[in-house]
RNA sequence: GCGGAAGUGGCGGAAUUGGCAGACGCGCAGGACUUAGGAUCCUGUGGCCGAAAGGCCGUGUGGGUUCAAAUCCCACCUUCCGCACCA
């Protein structure tokens, strides 16, 4: 009997299917469609089984629906633009370009040893001309439509990269990529995209994706738009009625008990108020003490500092005077950078007011008969909603109403205006960076910001350039680069030097996939329409707010662009968990990796397919454990001598698939085969189409395998056909999980067409069905007996037999049955007293 | 501090609708085959008591609901994740 060689196997039928071009796809508009996905891969270098997870989740469904009929578009392509193949160049003294294809060869051998069904001809590579014109072209589009503009702004500065970065790539007052290098402040003439335009809609379309994304994901997204609904409102400067200052809040009911206003340190007007003062130069020192206080994210324990200005305002609803304070925890960069106090309503306001002896005045009692509440009482701030009190025409209102009707009144009487604000900023896309899609802008002294048109795309980026790593951008150091005609005047121009942030590359490019090779546009409208929305995205959870939501906003333009129809570009969205080695993630720079190729050639593809599914459950950490993946090789193994045991007897068998259990008159081995193995197929198949839970698929599959074993020799009590009908089910279960061995043993069973091509089998619930059940026997809920019943016995006499058991006998004795629950074909409770 | 997820044998995990806790795999123990086994096949394997039959205990802790709770409710502990002076 031949011995299971994985290697050998697995060249086979790699070569055979690259030959036959098994899982190329196109476009069939009327047959049902499955997009599958999986993120898009930064190409680092070597692939490791860390990597591999999410590319053997995506594999196994793009088979298994493969197999369901479906026409399925599965493409894998490279984000590869980037910093890492700068820092290589520095280093290592090589072009990115080069380090960069041939990291891309190197994963893409990975990826084929490992025999995932992409589509390659659709294989893109976001570094290459081809590719990034679009990103310039989709540029040009948002600029006309004032979605790009450029602005001098602060910026966040990460040291390491030597770069910018948005907001959503500092982590914890840190760069994302180097969480321990705090981002500095710069301010710098940058390139923004106007997200903020489709905040509302970013957040509304979440509706949308309620079913199908994960939970915590779209709260993170709603966390980080940040949507607060509230008023904005003057105050003004008592003296001095022609100054004012504004503030936002969205509790303008607490309004009456607001007893002072707080500046942010870095307030424009705070100068102006202390500099007609007698103490002047305190008031400056207190200033520039403070500053130096200002709270940074990192030191939330720090204390709240804030000193008095000497200056009032006059609170418009109340007439009352409230003083002017500069305090450290206001936050310049949102809202209006002042807010008024009010301590009695929240905990921020009260802290510093019991600090620096400020008046407290409450203005809401809580609803609902609790215990009212008083200014000398209060150990902490009451911030819930509640009944309006003192507070002159609104006294008497609830918080709801009065949200309303003050904001309302606010704009009516001319010092404020209901207002929503977001915490989600503009997203900053210039990279002083060289490895990117150079920005297709240009400026010209007469002309002025001038884009570059369409049919002078792609901008290319130049070959040759000096890479130093220091903080200004390559390309101004490349004349050729830079020094251009003005596209309007024809004059000597200049072209901006920055590239774009890499999240512009990764936030289309699964439209791409869809038309790669289309040289007049990003894509066909009408392929987008057969292939979108994306059924399932497969990827990490470090995704959750970047690239997830600056793809989503990109679908919202292509939406207004006329180029796409849909609202959101993803329809469900998974969220694999990590693999571990030694209790952390799996990482190059930690030093514990497994390379994929060494399991390839040490066990085969297969086996490390089946253990990344089986070790545990696709959203949860996985350990990486050597035994655990020789569980899986000695399971395939036990599979191949499986049915090549009975093959040569089989081949030439014609299988017989029964259904209904009428037709056939069927041997209790035959019996039992049939049932164990539709009760398996029950189970794998809502494991792909409810639980995705493939650790408990292979489970079952063990278990059917296991079934065979114990019922060997087979062949002495059940017909051929009918062995040959269970193991073929057997193999095409296995197919999505171990698809090199699956077709080798289809193959090995007589078969000449493709078992991916092979229709998913058909469950029979009658054949699945158990016609004898052992029955649980408990008194009062433990459990004393078992009796056998067959299927559709009457609760009467499950309960006679039950009572008959001898077993029950010493637990009924002097006692009165007071009743008994059946639970058909599973147990009989009798309680006793 | 707020929000979310999780906590089950020696280990990874299973229990899909409240119905025998521990499927499947690893590890371990014993046996068969064998010149040999780190191959393969078979058996056993939550803890305690017991020769066995069987009994008692057992899903982070404490309470509760129920004929019946890993599963539902309340309180708490631990771990992980997210948010964190966002006015």
């Amino acid at each position: 009997m031949a011995d299971y060689d994985p290697q050998e196997i697995e060249r086979k039928w790699q070569k055979l299917w690259e030959e036959s071009g098994e899982f190329d796809t196109e476009a069939a508009p009327g047959r049902p469609k499955y997009y599958v996905l999986e993120m898009l891969p930064y190409p680092s270098g070597t692939l490791h089984m860390g990597h591999m997870r999410n590319y053997t989740i995506g594999d196994a469904v793009a088979r298994y629906k493969r197999m369901r009929g479906l026409n399925v578009l599965h493409p894998l392509g490279w984000d590869s633009f980037g910093l890492p193949a700068e820092n290589a160049a520095l280093q290592h003294n090589i072009h990115p370009r080069e380090w960069t294809n041939s990291n891309i060869a190197q994963m893409k051998a990975v990826c084929r040893r490992f025999g995932f069904s992409y589509d390659w001809r659709r294989e893109i590579s976001t570094c290459e001309p081809e590719y990034y014109r679009w990103n310039q072209w989709f540029f040009l589009r948002m600029y006309k439509r004032g979605l790009a503009y450029r602005k001098l702004s602060r910026v966040n500065w990460c040291p390491k990269c030597q770069t910018v970065l948005a907001n959503e790539q500092v982590v914890d007052g840190c760069c994302w990529r180097h969480d321990t290098t705090p981002v500095e402040s710069k301010s710098l003439e940058q390139w923004f995209l106007r997200i903020t335009a489709y905040s509302d809609a970013l957040l509304d379309d979440m509706k949308q994706l309620e079913d199908g994304w994960p939970e915590r994901v779209l709260t993170m997204q709603r966390n980080w738009i940040g949507k607060s609904v509230g008023a904005r409102v003057r105050f003004r400067l008592a003296g001095d009625p022609e100054r004012s200052i504004e503030v936002f809040t969205t509790r303008i009911d607490t309004i009456y008990g607001a007893t002072a206003l707080f500046l942010a340190p870095d307030h424009p007007l705070l100068p102006g108020l202390f500099a007609e003062q007698a103490d002047r130069a305190r008031l400056e020192g207190e200033w520039n003490e403070l500053r130096r206080n200002i709270l940074r994210p990192a030191e939330l324990s720090a204390e709240k500092m804030g000193f008095f200005t000497g200056r009032y305002v006059e609170n418009p609803f109340s007439g009352d005077q409230m003083p002017i304070w500069a305090a450290n925890f206001v936050l310049s960069e949102y809202g209006t950078g002042a807010v008024m106090c009010v301590p009695a309503h929240d905990q921020r306001d009260f802290e510093f007011c019991r600090k620096y002896g400020l008046p407290v005045k409450v203005v809401i009692q809580p609803a609902g008969g609790e215990a009212p509440i008083s200014a000398e009482g209060l150990e902490a701030a009451s911030s819930g909603y509640g009944i309006l009190v003192d507070s002159g025409p609104y006294s008497g209102l609830s918080s709801g109403q009065a949200l309303e009707r003050m904001s309302a009144d606010s704009r009516e009487r001319g010092f404020g205006r209901p207002e929503t604000i977001f915490r989600l900023r503009d997203w900053g896309i210039s990279r002083q960076r060289y490895w990117g899609t150079p920005i297709p802008i240009i400026y010209c002294e007469k002309c002025g910001t001038v884009p570059v048109p369409d049919d002078q795309l792609p901008v290319r980026l130049p070959d040759k350039v000096e890479i130093t790593g220091r903080g200004s951008s390559p390309l101004a150091g490349v004349p050729e680069f830079v020094n251009t005609r003005c596209p309007q005047c024809g004059g000597a121009a200049r072209r901006e030097t920055d590239t774009m942030d890499t999240f512009v590359d990764s936030s289309w490019y699964f439209y791409r996939y869809t038309d790669p090779h289309n040289r007049q546009a990003p894509y066909d409208p009408a392929a987008v329409a057969y292939w979108f929305p994306i059924d399932q995205y497969i990827g990490g959870i470090e995704h959750a707010i970047l690239h997830l939501i600056y793809s989503r906003f990109f679908c919202k333009v292509m939406r207004d662009l006329g180029l796409v129809t849909h609202d959101e570009p993803v329809m469900r969205l998974f969220s694999q968990g990590m693999v571990q080695k030694g209790g952390v993630a799996m990482s190059k720079s930690r030093g514990n990796v497994v390379p994929a190729m060494d399991v390839a050639e040490r066990y085969g593809c297969d086996t490390g397919r089946v253990y990344m599914l089986f070790a545990a459950p696709p959203e949860k950490d996985l350990e990486w454990s050597e035994q655990g993946i020789e569980g899986c090789s000695r399971f395939l193994h036990r599979v191949f001598r499986l049915v090549e045991r009975h093959a040569e007897r089989l081949r030439p068998v014609p299988s017989e698939n029964p259904h209904g259990l009428a037709a056939a008159s069927l041997t209790d081995t035959e019996r039992a085969l049939l049932r164990k193995t539709h009760q398996t197929l029950k189970r794998v198949t809502d494991d792909f189409e409810i639980r995705w839970h493939f650790n408990t698929s292979v489970a079952a599959i063990m278990e059917l395998v296991n079934e065979f074993y114990g019922r060997e020799p087979v062949e002495e009590n059940a017909r051929p056909e009918i062995i040959k009908g269970c193991l073929e089910h057997l193999i095409q279960m296995l197919a999505p999980f171990a698809p090199h061995l699956a077709e080798e043993l289809w193959e090995t069973l007589g078969h000449h067409g493709r078992l991916g091509q092979a229709a998913w089998p058909a469950f029979d619930p009658e054949l699945a069905s158990e016609d004898e059940f052992q029955i649980v026997v408990q008194v009062n809920g433990r459990v004393r007996g078992h009796v056998l019943a067959t299927a559709g016995l009457p609760d009467e006499e499950v309960v006679r037999r039950a009572l008959a058991d001898p077993k029950l006998a010493p637990f009924l004795e002097n006692k009165k049955v007071v009743k008994t629950v059946v639970v058909p074909n599973r147990l009989v409770n009798v309680v006793v007293r």
